[in-house]
DNA sequence: CCAAATCCTTGATGGCAATCAAGATTTACC
DNA sequence: GGTAAATCTTGATTGCCATCAAGGATTTGG
């Protein structure tokens, strides 16, 4: 083992593990790439990656931990998403336009993060067609993944609602606390574990 | 005006058009893009572009018309969009991954598009980084633009959800048919009335 | 331009989930 | 491991939207 660079970091080594599942990437365009998430951050339970108003064009991958994202209302924030272990997460809105965020991102659990800013990453998908290829795979999944979801939320019975989710995403149910579970499928704490 | 060739359809002039907006796109790959565009399709009002169960594989142009996307449940038919003329519409997820349409297509009024392949479409955004910047685009755009109809959804509130509606898509309520509104927006068609 | 169908509105009633409340259980953190 | 906080469950009540029904307005298509 060579003395003259540091060892790379565990969550380096694991967002180079998800790129390589990405077809046509070669090493060096890995290494190159993920030399460019610079930003670590640490969240202890409780903290926000984001808060809602503010500017932040990071996009940032889960090393581990468990995060929500939601929106304020005046009375109320809903959950419209969640952030797992070795997936991406940001507030997708102001990434690709530039906004403020609308949404916030907490930490549920304790959480490692990589970030990148959305120069440099938009900088990679524009001169290399594989990077081009896996970012648009990306938006191709979730945007397929909101339809789906789309569905779940015009559904009137929340019994539909919670069946679908659950058929869809049953990890969910072991991982998140039920009352984010619950804004999630637009209903009460209570009606959420009446269906139990 | 040369005799030669056939004029080009009033539809494949508007395709154009719309493309020609887009950055770095030259007149020759406009050209030698819209020839795939090779299904040409007239719907009288009712008819049915795609049937739910249906494969079709295919990315449509409106270039006049209004048509809906629908998702049939057991009971009843829930609306989760509109096509508008000069924009593109197709059953996402079914065009993305190839899978029968969950969703159903349905012309509001006579409408007349023009359809490529989702072969022929992805190996133009394949081989050319402007079609595929193009593309990314769209997604991107789609993207937003889901998430907050997702916000709309989850409101508790109906007349939050129609305010949120009425501030972003002013003139939906001028082409389409309340009731179908009214099953965007989650709620009956007397519950939207009685808001108005 | 007319007839028929579709769509929109208004009213009365009932059911279902939200709300409020309290106790049981789990989880976090020192 | 022990204590405090957070979360989940169960129960009683209320309010709001869906449902059902009917009359009026608009649109369609010949």
């Amino acid at each position: 083992m060579p003395h003259t660079s540091a060892a790379p970091s565990s969550a380096v080594q694991a967002l180079s593990l998800l790129l390589g599942q990405v077809p046509h990437l070669t090493a060096t365009d890995i290494q190159v790439f993920v030399a460019h998430w610079q930003k670590e951050v640490q969240l202890p339970r409780g903290e926000f990656l984001i808060r809602p108003g503010q500017a932040e064009h990071t996009l940032y991958f889960v090393h581990t931990g468990l995060l929500r994202i939601y929106f304020p209302t005046g009375a109320e924030e809903i959950c419209v998403g969640f952030g797992y272990e070795s997936s991406l997460i940001c507030s997708f809105p102001s990434f690709v336009t530039g906004q403020p965020s609308e949404y916030g991102i907490q930490a549920l659990r304790r959480s490692e993060l990589l970030g990148i800013s959305r120069t440099d990453f938009m900088a990679f998908v524009e001169q290399n067609a594989n990077f081009a290829r896996f970012w648009r795979a990306e938006l191709e999944r979730n945007l397929v993944g909101r339809i789906e979801r789309e569905i779940d939320l015009l559904l009137p019975d929340p019994l539909h609602r919670y069946q679908r989710l659950l058929a869809r995403s049953p990890q969910l149910f072991q991982r998140v606390p039920k009352k984010y579970i619950a804004s999630y499928l637009r209903m009460t704490p209570e009606t959420l574990s009446r269906l139990r």
